[in-house]
RNA sequence: GGGCGAAUAGCUCAGUGGUAGAGCACCUCCCUUACAAGGAGGGGGUCACAGGUUCGAGCCCUGUUUCGCCCA
């Protein structure tokens, strides 16, 4: 006999089981279905967020090994390098240090360091998770092979004219003092101020006045821009201005990009420090006057007032300047929108730095045309449009950080000759000049190791044989967060290099919030750690928590009580199992076929045909839903409570033993890619079972049609809820049989009935009598019907009259206002004409049954009122 | 400024045109030996608002309000 609870902390033995059992391994036999893991982080420690992630592709993994797929998932870990390197710098803060201090090579050490402690962390993390990748093939996205990718992929897209390095306006974190692309910069809209100055002309009177957010910057101005239709300036087009600070004199030009909506119509440009002015100043062959630096302090270029200064004291001081001389107009205040570093907070940075980028137009054509024509799909649907719009309107990605954790650039620059050598090798020296060759201080983005994930971890470059087998992946499955940073990348250069799509599905899910739909983060303390869950209510029930609380694409917040709905789930399963296995039923038996069996075995199917149909589509949601009712609600409800009486019948028990272990190996299949633990546990404990629930087979859905039984069957549990409620009306206690009396119209149903009067019994706790045919109902009895079927409940003597009257009235009160509309809906014009035939007979038999209803009630008052 | 999502029972959420659902919470009864982490029964909803399409709308269309997100 099991223990009357399930003990979660089986499930450590369960993980050990499979990974020894060699389950995780791809079994080699059926069409390839592929799953390459989002990479965690080594940043620290596993969030909700993997937990989600992770649930979601287990529970396919799971379901594609059940239904005979040759299964791989690939796990592995991100280097993070702005993030890893953030987080290594403050802990070698704490000794005083910095990794300048440290040196390169030192420094690098300690992040190896961490990074093997944080990848332990979240390996065993995911393991506890219940995660079953094929460990074997776990990658790190700088281990050789997956470096030597990005070497070949950075060389060859070099080769290509792909990759290009330059003086570029780019984003640039002071605080990080590294680069940054377009969309590590998040924008906020934030309390400002508008400037209004006077810049008057270089010659004669007159001037026009310029409106600015930025006035630190107008150290660097190199022209004022007018939109070439205002008439207001279309005369100062072309005539030289005096600026008020540095006293050079700058162009007023005509471009588009001046709003002359905005402020004052004409705008000051400061090519190095605006993305909008550097664009004017390229069509203009302005100047570009540098003010500000990397440290986010005035250059010496600012003038010697200002320089060394910081932004916020630049901006400050120049004010004042401008306001001594006279050519501050006015300030008005402004919301408008202020960028910040992603990581670190600090507002970023405009200015000219000399990057690698790379090309982004050419990959991101085929990359949306993929999405377009259906060779990647994106689910859900609408975040297509998402995905498109933005390859649509792509700008080249600046690639290049100024850290130390990274994939270093392969690119060596000659001490001679100054040229560039791009290759995969180090080279020993110049190709050009023979002399000395320096590599390239910078790393890579994460995102462009992170870009190659799905077939670097397969091998590529190389044509492997996982490559050949496994690539295209079935499924990316990741949050909708990243579809920029990442998704849409890795199909870029998935397409590009490989020729193929990475993936042919993309399964995006939302975020996980708290209880009150608010953001996890660190400063509000919000989180919720997995590990803590699990620890208290074990794996299966935060699965069950994630996995069934969750539409597709959209958040999910993370409530207490449905982990323990999943704990309590698990507690159910495990009682069924534990239930049947106490029978000692006979796997060898002949399965009893009477109408429940098949009633049974057909709800069955139903259930197995509809999951697959939800996680074909990834609703892994609606999936897990039925898998619960199932199994709650029809097997252990109603099943169940059917079995037990029969089982006290000699002749029927081996057959019913039989249909219980078969169903219940079939409810332990359908709920394992949602709790794993607690089925493959069960599963175990089936006497006579060899090899895992996990390695096993689907259902196999074989049960024969039979429309009757299943309508019997139906009939007869809709009777005895009824009679069970007739039972709470009167106030029967529990354990005293109610005698019950059925008047069937149907004289085949009436025999059914007989034959299963012992269930009817014993599931209503009743007394339960067929009444012959055309038998009067008894006097003063409560009673309830099916079509064809009543329900009586003889209560004579034991009814409060008055009290029975008046719920009596009541009845037919609705009942009357239930008919009316029922009439109307009937009566509408255009229905019967319009509506299809089985509906509109659907209506017309419902208001017969109304009526039918109506009219015994109307019999009960007056049978009540003759008492 | 453009786009997307959400609004359904007290709470958290399902529900792709045909009688509004689940879990939790609430009320009544029950430790009926699989399970009190349970069983039986019950109460509770003008499906945000206003129009429209349709024989019929929680669902489709238009607009509005509130909240959230993305992009510029």
């Amino acid at each position: 006999m099991l223990d009357a609870r399930y003990d979660k902390s089986r499930e450590e033995a369960t993980y050990r089981l499979w990974e020894e059992g060699g389950a995780f391994r791809p079994s080699g036999r059926g069409d390839a279905r592929t799953i390459v893991m989002p990479p965690p982080n080594v940043t620290g420690v596993l969030h909700i967020g993997h937990a989600l992630d992770n649930s979601m592709q287990d529970a396919l993994i799971r379901f594609w090994r059940l239904t005979g797929r040759d299964v791989l998932w690939v796990p592995g870990t991100d280097h993070a390098g702005i993030a890893t390197q953030v987080r290594v710098e403050e802990q070698i803060a704490k000794e005083g240090l910095s990794r300048r201090e440290l040196g390169r090579e030192e420094f690098l050490g300690r992040v190896w360091a961490w990074k093997e402690q944080s990848q332990h962390t979240i390996l065993s993390q995911l393991r506890a998770l219940g995660a079953g990748p094929d460990w074997q093939r776990a990658r790190f996205t700088l281990d050789e092979g997956l470096s030597r990718a990005v070497r070949a992929a950075f060389v060859r897209l070099y080769e290509e004219g792909l990759v290009y390095r330059g003086n570029y306006l780019i984003h640039w974190c002071p605080s990080c003092r590294t680069a940054l692309s377009d969309i590590e910069v998040e924008y906020e809209e934030r309390e400002g101020a508008l400037y209004h100055l006077r810049y008057p002309l270089a010659q004669g009177e007159g001037g026009l006045t310029v409106a600015t957010t930025r006035p630190e910057t107008v150290l660097g101005d190199t022209a004022v821009a007018v939109h070439p239709e205002d008439a207001r300036y279309k005369d100062l087009v072309g005539r030289m201005l005096r600026h008020p600070l540095t006293g050079r004199e700058i162009p007023v030009v005509a471009d588009a990009a001046a709003d002359p909506e905005f402020g004052t119509g004409a705008v000051k440009v400061t090519p190095a420090h605006d993305p909008t002015d550097f664009e004017i100043g390229q069509r203009h062959a302005l100047a570009s006057t540098a003010v500000i630096g990397e440290d986010g302090r005035m250059l010496e270029t600012a003038g010697e007032r200002f320089a060394a200064m910081t932004r916020e004291e630049a901006r400050k001081a120049v004010t004042e300047a401008l306001e001594a001389e006279g050519v501050l107009v006015r300030t008005e205040p402004i919301r408008h929108n202020v960028g910040s570093c992603e990581r670190c907070g600090t507002t970023v940075e405009s200015l000219v730095s000399r990057q690698w980028f790379v090309r982004m137009k050419p990959l991101a054509e085929p990359a949306a045309q993929a999405a377009r024509d259906g060779r990647i799909q994106i689910w859900p649907e609408r975040l297509q449009k998402v995905y498109t719009d933005w390859l649509d309107n792509i700008r080249d990605w600046c690639v290049s950080r100024q850290l130390w954790w990274g994939h270093r650039i392969p690119a060596w620059h000659c001490e001679g000759c100054k040229e560039t050598v791009v290759a995969v090798e180090e080279p020993s020296a110049c190709p050009h000049c023979g002399g000395a060759l320096r590599q390239d201080e910078d790393v890579l983005d994460t995102w462009f190791s992170s870009a190659l994930w799905p077939f670097s971890t397969l091998g590529w470059p190389d044509d492997t044989e996982d490559l050949r087998r496994y690539y295209p992946t079935t499924a990316l499955v990741t949050g909708y967060d990243i579809l920029f940073f990442w998704v849409a990348r890795m199909v870029m250069m998935g397409m590009h290099l490989t020729g193929e799509v990475p993936f042919r599905n993309v399964v995006l899910h939302g975020l996980v919030r708290d209880s009150r739909g608010r953001k996890m983060s660190k400063s509000l303390g919000n989180g919720v750690d997995p590990v803590e869950v699990i620890r208290e209510h074990g794996a299966d029930a935060l699965r069950f928590a994630l996995l069934t609380g969750t539409t597709p694409g959209q958040d999910i917040r993370m409530s207490p009580e449905r982990v323990l709905e999943g704990r309590n789930f698990a507690n159910k399963l495990w009682n069924a199992a534990r239930f049947v296995l106490a029978q000692e039923p006979d796997p060898a038996a002949a399965p009893s076929d009477d109408d429940v069996d098949r009633w049974l075995l057909q709800r069955r199917d139903a259930a197995a045909r509809e999951m697959r149909g939800a996680l074909e589509r990834f609703e892994l949601g609606e999936a897990g839903r039925i898998a619960y009712d199932f199994v709650w609600g029809t097997y252990c409800d109603w099943y169940l409570e059917l079995a037990k009486p029969r089982l006290g019948d000699p002749a029927q028990r081996p057959g019913v033993g039989r249909v219980l272990i078969d169903v219940l190996r079939d409810a332990l299949r359908m709920v394992h890619p949602f709790l794993p633990f607690v089925t493959e546990a069960i599963w175990q404990e089936i006497p006579g079972t060899s090899g895992m629930l996990t390695t096993d087979r689907w259902v196999e859905e074989d049960a024969p049609q039979d429309a009757q039984a299943l309508s019997r069957v139906d009939r007869f549990t809709e009777a005895v809820r009824l009679a069970r409620n007739l039972r709470a009306e009167l106030g029967i206690r529990q354990g005293q049989k109610a005698p019950i009396e059925l008047h069937v119209e149907d004289a085949a149903e009436g025999e059914w009935l007989a034959a299963h009067a012992e269930l009817f019994d014993r599931l209503a706790q009743a007394q339960m009598r067929l009444a012959g045919s055309g038998e009067a109902p008894p006097r003063g009895a409560l009673s309830a019907r099916l079509p064809g079927l009543e329900i009586y409940l003889p209560a004579a003597g034991l009814i409060d009259l008055g009290a029975e009257r008046q719920r009596v009235t009541k009845e037919i009160e609705e009942l009357l206002a239930e008919q009316g509309r029922q009439e109307a809906k009937l009566a509408r014009p255009g229905f019967r004409e319009r509506a299809p035939r089985e509906i509109v007979a659907q209506e017309e038999e419902r208001l017969a049954a109304l009526r039918d209803r109506l009219a015994r009630a109307r019999q009960r008052e007056a049978a009540l009122a003759a008492l």
